[in-house]
Order: structure tokens, then sequence, then C-alpha cells
DNA sequence: ACAATAGTGTCTCTTAGACAATATCGA
DNA sequence: TCGATATTGTCTAAGAGACACTATTGT
């Protein structure tokens, strides 16, 4: 029907020492065998259902990881992105806690800051940066940073969460009005405790309604907008 | 290489009494011959360069407009939306006066409003749905309606064309804040006469450092938010 | 002069951010 | 009790919307 190559690519993303970082594995095929790049592969028409499902697909088999966010990014394509010839990529970006990576027993998943980065094949390093700035855009105006916190946390971890994200300190006072106003978020019994040598804080998690979705806040979280 | 059909369908938009309108074709070949469509069709590895110049080429084939502003809006997917088989169909969107749609030479292109449409074949009532709620969200915080109204326009035009996007009325000196902060525009030297019975309005064009790319305003200019 | 809409000044109300007081833990 | 951080109350400042006043045209 046509010669055009047909992938689909995935953007696994996590919050690590306060800074982003994205999944690299090593490629167990040529072209640029052995490089770091993202986690993808060949659409199959055989057995997916659709790109999504292939993101799905491939992010299961390289990590081993069910992300409950993984969207869409977008499409990258043309004759010179792929030295095999005209390619089309269909990008999609997940967001997990850094656990949720140890946990998926793929130990050959390598973690790098999404500054910093070189030498990717392919326009990899392009889809990274388009997926940091959809990321740091999106949370700048929704819940989406919640995605790279556990189950359970406090407020003062969720927004280290946000600020982390979007490079500058947030209000206290506004940052709490704001996820008052959203009502995403329920109290969890027990407040944590750690032994921290201060007054506990509480453990929040996400309203069951909201496990899949995202909310916005209508108004920007930080002072820049 | 493999058997997935690989195309590029626009949903080239524009405002006609005060709602959006997307441009629509009689398809020439099977499937859904004479059906009307968007304009799209398949990639060619060979002369395009990328998804994006492959809908540059569709669009001035089918339409003969080369629109100053195309986006793209998202992939679409899967075994079930083109019976031919497993199909992968990049989205773009353009958004122009609806004078450049005339002005294209094509008559056969039909505007219809983006509500109220059935019958489409695939899947392009969800694309164009896709296109609408993009074109309705980027609106409230960017400047890409200007790009609705022809080279000069005057500022109540202006404000009209916004409101006809997101279905309710702005604040006037709002508006126009936004508008003078945001210091995209530069007025023309003569004003708009059309000999109305009132106080003729001063005609702004779009600052050319501006010309093709969006500005951001950082907060919604509507109220919902 | 009148009707009609453009353009502008200003007041108010909402909301974000600063500041600070209170609360609660471990040491 | 002290140090540290969580949580909450309140004041202030910035920005959005309401209102209304002035400006300018054709009839």
């Amino acid at each position: 029907m046509n010669d055009i190559i047909c992938t689909v690519d995935v953007v696994l993303m996590t919050l690590r020492d306060s800074r982003l970082h994205v999944a690299l594995l090593k490629r167990d095929h040529a072209p640029f065998l052995g490089a770091l790049a993202l986690p993808g592969g060949y659409i199959r028409a055989a057995e997916d259902a659709d790109t999504q499902a292939a993101a799905v697909r491939m992010l299961r088999e390289k990590t081993g990881i069910d992300s409950p966010y993984l969207e869409q990014l977008a499409t990258f394509s043309g004759s010179s992105r792929d030295p095999r010839g005209w390619s089309i990529s269909v990008a999609y970006y997940a967001l997990v806690p850094a656990e949720v990576i140890a946990a998926g027993g793929h130990p050959e998943v390598e973690l790098l800051p999404v500054e910093a980065l070189k030498g990717l094949p392919f326009d990899h390093q392009q889809i990274i940066e388009a997926a940091t700035q959809r990321v740091r855009n999106k949370s700048s105006y929704s819940s989406l940073p919640v995605y790279l916190c556990g189950e359970n946390f406090t407020l003062p971890q969720l927004q280290k969460v946000y600020e982390a994200i979007l490079g500058e300190p947030i209000n206290k006072v506004s940052f709490r009005r704001k996820l008052d106003e959203l009502d995403i978020l329920e109290a969890v019994a027990g407040a944590m405790e750690t032994g921290k040598a201060h007054r506990p804080a509480q453990l929040y998690r996400l309203r069951k309604c909201f496990r899949q979705q995202l909310s916005l806040t209508g108004r920007a979280l930080n002072a820049a907008g």
C-alpha cells in the first residue's frame, strides 16, 4: 500500500530529586543499536486496536508499566528522521511516580533528567522537549502533577511537585485555595507521621471519580501566567 | 513494509454569520464516493517532506488556499475508521477569513456549520469536533481568532469574532486592555468609514513580527475560565 | 439635533499573594 | 521547652467587569 514506517514512541516521565526525568532504553535493533532511546516500536495492525493501544502495549512490553495517565502528544514525521526511510511516529507521554518505574521489574530502564540530554537517535530529543513543554504548560492550569505522586500524598509534597515542574515557588495559600476549589482530593484517615520533628501533615488522595481525568483550574497556578 | 494506510486530513475553518464553519468536499474516490468529507488524502512519501507539508499540499490542491495558520491537531487511527483497513490520519486545522475561501477558486468547497453535521464518512465528525474544541479553547487565551479576520479589522469586529467563537459576551474594557497589553496589533492610517451612521472605528492589523505566531494572554479572555 | 456605535475613564468586586498567628510533632 | 513545619486567618495589591461619560459620524 505504501512504504511509510509507522511507529509509536512513549515519553515516560517521572520526578526524581525534584527534577523531571525520562525513561530511556538501550535499543536492541538497528538502526542505532545500543543507543539510549525512547521505548517505542512498530505499530502492529494485527494486534493493536489503534495507536493508543499500541502505546499501551509498548509501555507494558518494554517497561512493565500500565500507566493510568497516557496521552497523545503529537505526531512526528518525515523522510529524514529515520535512516530507514519516510516514517511516522505517533508520540505519547505518560506520568508515573518513580516507585512505579522501579516496580515495573525492568532494571534496564534508565532515568535521565530531561535537560542535558544529548546524542539521542531519531528526533527523540525533540519529542522529549515537546513532552516536557506540554507537561510544564499543562501543570500550570490542571491537576496533571498528581500523577507524579504516589496514591497518598500531603499537600506540601504535592506543592513541591508543582514547584519542581513549574520551576518557581507557588504561594502556599493560593495553592491550597485552588485545590480546595477544585475539590478533587479527599483526606485519608491517618496523618503522615514518619517521625518528622514537626506537626504531621494530612494525607490526601485523588477522589475516585477523578482517578483518570484531569481537572482544570481555570486560572494559572503560578504567577507568570 | 506494512499495511497501514497513511493519510492527512485538514479541518479548514472560517467564520460566517458569526458561526464557525468547516470546509467539506464531495469525495471523488471510493470509499464514500460522493459523500461530503474533509479535504485529505494519502501522504506521498516521494513528494511530501513531512505530514505538515502533506497538509499544505492537500489544502492547496483541494481548495486553492495557502493558509498562514495551519497547526497539527491530533492523529486518529485504528482498524475501524476506514473500511479499507488499519489507517492513520494525521489531522491538521487551518483558520482563514471567509473571503479567502471564495478567492481560492474552488466553488465546489462547501461551508457547513460545525454544529449539526451528520453522516460524515470515516471519523471526520470526531475530527471536526476535536478541531472545534481546540479552536474554542485556544481562543480563550490567545490571539488565534485574528486569523479569522481579514488583514485589517476594527476592534469591535475582532471582539465579535471572539464572542462568536467563545459563545458568550466579553467585557469591552477588559478586551481592549488585554489587546493593549499583548501589543500585537498596530493601527492603520485610515479609519473605517463604510458610511455607518456613527463614529467610525479605527482599523488595526496584526504587527508584522506576529504574522505567523500566536500570542498568549496568560489569563482567559472570557469570564468562565 | 438625534440616533447609533466607538473609545475611554473610573469605581467596585473578585482573587492572588504577603504576612503572620496558631497547631502539633520529635528531640 | 525548642525547633521545625503544617495549617489557617487576614490584610493588601492587582486585575477583571460594570457603568457611564465623551467622541464622531450619517440622517
